[in-house]
DNA sequence: TTGTTTATGATAGTATTGCTATTATGTGTA
DNA sequence: TACACATAATAGCAATACTATCATAAACAA
């Protein structure tokens, strides 16, 4: 393992290449500082390139909008979560270990491996679980989807969903769950945060209530033999 | 069953009633309409304003702004499914039914209740698909909480939680797998019309891979003593 | 009836956002 | 030396998200 992930992402994703310049490379750095700390909808180029001491104009060389930035730092995050889940899972045979090391890792016990050096990589975990539903819930889907922006969430979706007809291939969601657990992780981060009535998981709960006791729970449930006929009979 | 269903919404959802008064009334059908075509993003409410021959000053004199607006839409929508669920539910005394039931409506099975006269429901619950997450992942989250604007969410969510725990009362995660289910379902309605390569489920089909499957079959696995046994080993 | 409140409309204005265009400057490359 | 090229500097424009003021018409109260 080098002490940087080279992450290539989809050409569509910006106009010119971050990772080639300095100044691409602070742009991605320090928005998603940014990003982090106002918020997707109070975030503005203008703010970014005040920030970094920059203009707007340099800003919107690198990316077509701030939507695009976005996406851009999503796919980036998928991209650094797969390599995770692969750095952690290649050594091991067992579907079912393998798919409970995906939710320990998706849930973001960070640390055992090399962080990535130019990203604050636990602000764009934040920024993943508070904004990144809003990557694809936008009229323009399609048109995104058709380019290829998705690509990498779609990826990591179906690797894992292969996982999952590994344990029970007769389950019928594979793909359906692997995106609900993905889903749900960061929505239920966020509930235990802000709306706890919505959720027993509980971040500082180092043993019951965790959201990897609940995503574990979710998922397995669904993959018995046993639960597979309760669903079948409705 | 009245022709009309009153609903009450929190009032620090809007400046002023927009029950009470033929222009209010307008402004929330006529908002549902052009959220439904343009997006929440693009929705305006100039564009509002226009739409209905009269200014936007008068909008905001019912709503401080669009977010506001959206929030009370989703808290209609939610109070609705509330009044929904109990027609459908308050003759069944097997909560297992309950919660089949449950799903049955949260997936969409509309027209066998009076609808709303005036408002449009189907494009409001397009809308709560595309843009109800967007009422608060936002850094204002906390705020809008505190004022009680989530309250009708959480209430419907408690209430179902309760036919969780009447089915299993040892399940430990009852708020958090009906938050699920709710996410889930507008997720999955979201992912089969644009992102089909996210989920098995389809829209078109009545028998295989519909919503309501998937969800039946996510709550119940989870609900079974065996399932129960599987997630306290992990 | 008169007076008063109240809702709406009409109009204006401001700061910010989102974006494009132009020109200048410095830096590295052929 | 000449050239390409990335960035900075500056300007500008249309749209957005409001706020404020004043006129008018309907509703309602004395």
């Amino acid at each position: 393992m080098s002490a940087t992930i080279r992450i290539e992402l989809n050409e569509k994703l910006f106009l010119r290449d971050p990772e080639q310049t300095e100044l691409g490379r602070t742009i991605v750095k320090e928005s998603i500082r940014l990003i982090d700390e106002l918020g997707f909808e109070h975030f503005t180029f203008k703010k970014l390139a005040q920030h970094i001491t920059s203009t707007e104009a340099s800003v919107y060389r690198y990316f077509e909008n701030k939507h695009k930035l976005l996406l851009y730092l999503v796919s980036w995050y998928w991209n650094w979560l797969d390599y995770r889940i692969s750095y952690h899972t290649h050594h091991v045979t067992d579907a079912s270990e393998k798919l409970r090391t995906f939710i320990r890792i998706l849930v973001g016990s960070h640390g055992s491996e090399p962080l990535e050096a130019n990203v604050d990589v636990l602000a764009l975990a934040r920024i993943v679980v508070l904004e990144a539903s809003k990557a694809y819930l936008t009229k323009e889907v399609d048109t995104d989807n058709k380019a290829g922006l998705f690509q990498d969430y779609k990826n990591l979706c179906h690797k894992i969903a292969l996982v999952v007809l590994e344990i029970d291939p007769a389950y019928p969601f594979p793909h359906a769950l692997v995106s609900t657990l993905f889903e749900a992780a960061r929505k239920h981060l966020f509930f235990a945060q802000h709306l706890p009535s919505l959720t027993e998981v509980r971040l500082e709960n180092a043993g019951a209530n965790t959201l990897k006791g609940f995503l574990n729970h979710l998922a397995f449930s669904s993959l018995t033999k046993e639960a597979s006929s309760v669903g079948a009979s409705l």
